[in-house]
DNA sequence: CGTTTTCTTGATGTAACTCAAGTCTAGTGG
DNA sequence: CCACTAGACTTGAGTTACATCAAGAAAACG
């Protein structure tokens, strides 16, 4: 039998480094990329270490001072910040191929955590400056995955932009939606890997709002639940006519 | 007599191609560094033309190919997406030393606007993407200034995810302050040069609520206006612990 | 199989949106 | 230089959507 890896967070080939993004020039029909050589991805083996983590365990801490970059390998991890009001922003959620580890003057930015077990190769920072200075290919693929990322995150602004629970919440699923088809295609049906109480600190509000309006959009067909982790967008057109109006039909 | 130049808009010497940014790995305290070396400058000052913008022109569209990359070197520019629901979300403002052309599979993801009269070197895309294969430190600086962009992505999420409308405004002109205190120091005055409504498709509420809070600020001598476009925060610290608590005090 | 954590659902208050009228400001032409 | 106008901003009143508080249900875990 055919093994279950739609989930794009068990079971990956584990065979090295790997980063992939959606290009910044070339057309890719909205298909992610992978962006590195043989040769690349030996360069970075070369420097890393594969490192593993469990459910829950913390990645890094914000202010912690900046050794390593993370290639995450399988699993799924996600970036907060503690904000002073005592709340949690997410800031995003890292999948396989993707970097995690930035800094701003030596220390991390944010704190990550393993949202899933979890394992990443380990790029000491030293190193792979070092790496880039002296291999501007290398370098090219990394920038342009930084264009990705920056992408997600301004992405990740709108969406909190939105008025609407319903509209926010919509967003979100297409954006899951598009990144599964980006990479796999798969069976259509979304995954989610985080808790309720993480899409409410990405989204922007509380764990009950989240629960209503996950059962709004069920009620109305919109979405249909196999489980609490995987749904199925049921009506891709509706969900975004629901984005486009501001009033609740 | 000295002009004024504390605005950051006018009257800068517009000597060359010029990036800053906070570094990733050096401490700088908080400083805005000048990434460039004066080679690195000439070689981007020869492929570049200067060109200049009025107030309201617009720079590039959303799906717009993605010709070119652009340096500010005076005034201010914003970028912005219009959203389905007939709103527009503004994504952030650009000053000068920064860059603007964001592109994804060779189309541009957000458009561009000159918020006062701009003047800025645009570098050809191709002809960009050659000098950085062939220099690697080049392209390193443009890698850190990149890392610099996606940290004021994710804050300004960060700032999106604040619930109060005072907060919000709050960490919004705590961040100009740190730009500006990165960029001179100066009188410590901060300059909006952009229009309110600007502010509200930035912080994601209506124009009235902007008016509302900038009022409330005022009236509770946390900020005094010189006038519409210029203010000075009047005490940092409740300003911060404002942010700090939920409950309106 | 019991315990803990995660999630759902209900009731209430409030902050901010909308709509709308009025004021200020900057830019233009007489 | 001043009057005029158009756009930008402020302020007010009513309404609604979501946060908060709180209790109960369902999974997940050992």
């Amino acid at each position: 039998m055919v093994h279950n890896d739609h989930d794009g967070s068990r079971s990956r080939r584990t065979d090295g480094p790997s980063i992939s993004a959606i290009p910044y020039q070339e057309a890719s029909d909205g298909k992610i990329t992978r962006l590195l050589s043989e040769r690349e991805r030996d360069l970075i083996a070369q420097i890393s270490l594969t490192v593993r983590f469990g459910r829950g365990d913390t990645i890094y801490r914000a202010g912690d001072p900046a050794a390593f970059v993370y290639n995450i390998s399988s699993g799924v991890a996600r970036t907060y910040r503690a904000l002073p009001d005592g709340t949690r922003a997410i800031i995003g959620f890292f999948f396989p191929d993707d970097l995690l580890g930035l800094a701003e003057e030596g220390a991390y930015v944010n704190s990550a955590q393993a949202v899933t077990a979890m394992t990443a190769y380990r790029l000491p920072l030293p190193a792979l400056e070092n790496l880039l200075r002296r291999d501007a290919t290398l370098e090219w693929h990394i920038l342009v995955k930084l264009c990705h990322e920056l992408r997600d995150a301004q992405l990740h602004a709108v969406i909190l932009k939105q008025q609407g629970a319903l509209s926010r919440l919509a967003l979100f699923l297409q954006l899951l939606d598009r990144s599964r088809r980006a990479r796999d295609g798969g069976s259509g049906e979304i995954y989610l890997p985080m808790t309720r109480s993480d899409i409410a600190d990405y989204l922007g509000f509380s764990l009950a709002a989240v629960s209503r309006s996950f059962r709004t959009l069920a009620d109305r067909r919109l979405i249909s639940f196999r489980d609490r982790r995987h749904l199925l967008i049921a009506d891709h057109e509706r969900l975004a006519s629901l984005i486009a109006q501001q009033a609740p039909e």
